[in-house]
DNA sequence: GTTTACGGTAAACATACGTTTGAATGCGTC
DNA sequence: GACGCATTCAAACGTATGTTTACCGTAAAC
């Protein structure tokens, strides 16, 4: 949107700061290696659309078409950060899952499922020496743009473990029908994105809590969801409250 | 990201039906009034990056330099939309508190209170003859959205209300400590943007809920969020569950 | 020592973008 | 009829975009 002539950069603000905690690791990494991770953490931060490969190359100090070299396109490139992270995520929620079936509770507690699933999608990929978990956020940020591309990604990466998990919820909730279920996770959902990708809209609002605190996110919660997960099944017939419009 | 030399448009699928509900409609307005409807409409459908002005433009069926005239920018075009809609959202909310406020319960039913915040955003601007509640899909996308400039166009649409409603959410829940109400309000806000804009990931997972349908995602969402706000606080010390890592 | 393959580079390509321009059009008022 | 004003229009401007091309350097393979 920001009106796209620009003919020098302002130069006010020191350029390029955002990468000088990775530069030293930056250079002890091949070119393809650099990309991956630079362009996980622009688009992360801004977006997709934001980031034109010829800022993401520069970032990364490789050429501008060694990006299609080894990637094909920039949606390659996207694919390929995926391909590296999702599937570790992926399996590592399935891990712990396996994991609280083993435990004693039969079936497995609510909190532990849900921490299984939230866990690894909220620090995985997180290296301390970079700025967060860049892929939690380049993740939830794919969960809103429209294009079926982008939504394709998604499925092929998380739709399995999440279906195991709509399962292992069912099962921990016998008593709530299926549809309640999918709507409750659907809600997980959103909150789960909604924290790993916005950190800023409630600091615009109190400065009580920080999003970009993934544990306290996580302590705050599962709890949180627990509860709304157990609360009464919703009759068929209820309506929201109605509250006279305009007197 | 699509491969942006396109030389000419897929014969494939008819093209532009998309508006075939709204054209009769629009053949009676202004100019003006056509680029608010469609643009609305399209930056909900496709994400703000994705809708060109001249793809605006020709949908509205009006000249490209209008847009720009009457607007000055696609960017002052879209805070005219957010001028036009997002003020009776606030102040429909504001009445339905008001309106809580004058019932029985001391302090409002935290049914109430949420109902107030939730039913405006998910259904002014609702017009029946259109596709859905294009503006709810729209604010949703621009919370997503990195730049400065939207936030702040968030933020002064909504940061009025949404703080009176952190209030009367405190004011409901005595014993929750503040920084509780606050991460609990930040989840409030994850539910609803995640159910305004996305109606699609969930359908890949599974058919038991239909996402876009606002009244059965309001009636499903209340009992939930008020479950979760109700859940006891969250002891400062605790951690999330731990998984042994790894084995 | 030539060949083959791979990685890297600078420059160009084709086109999409937001925006501006300057002339044309309608339209009430003096 | 002439003026002023608001609006519409076709065309152009300057630049950013994703992608491709053709050319180097290196180093193992034959």
């Amino acid at each position: 949107m920001s009106k796209q002539p620009q003919l020098v950069e302002p130069e006010g603000d020191a350029p390029e700061d955002r990468f000088a905690d990775i530069r030293q690791v930056l250079s002890g990494l091949t070119p393809r290696e650099r990309l991956l991770m630079v362009a996980e953490r622009m688009f992360a931060d801004e977006g997709l659309a934001a980031c034109s490969v010829r800022a993401i190359t520069a970032a990364a100090q490789v050429n501008l078409a060694s990006l299609h070299y080894h990637f094909g396109s920039k949606e390659g490139l996207l694919e390929a950060i995926f391909a590296a992270r999702a599937k570790p995520i992926a399996d590592e929620r399935m891990r712990m899952l396996a994991e609280c079936r083993k435990g004693p509770g039969r079936p497995p507690l609510l909190e532990q499922i849900l921490t299984a699933f939230l866990l690894p999608a909220l620090t995985l990929g997180m290296e301390p020496r970079f700025g967060g978990p860049a892929f939690a956020r380049l993740r939830a940020r794919l969960g809103t743009e429209p294009e079926k591309v982008h939504q394709r990604i998604l499925s092929k990466a998380f739709d399995e473990s999440s279906k195991a998990f709509m399962a292992a919820l069912q099962a921990a909730l016998p008593d709530l029908p299926p549809a309640d279920v999918a709507w409750r996770f659907h809600f997980l959902l959103g909150t789960m994105v909604y924290t790993m990708a916005y950190s800023g809209r409630i600091r615009s609002l109190t400065d009580a809590c920080d999003p970009s605190d993934q544990r306290a996110a996580l302590t705050q919660l599962i709890p949180f969801l627990v509860a709304g997960f157990r609360a009464p099944s919703v009759p068929e017939s209820a309506q929201p409250l109605d509250f006279g419009a305009g007197g």
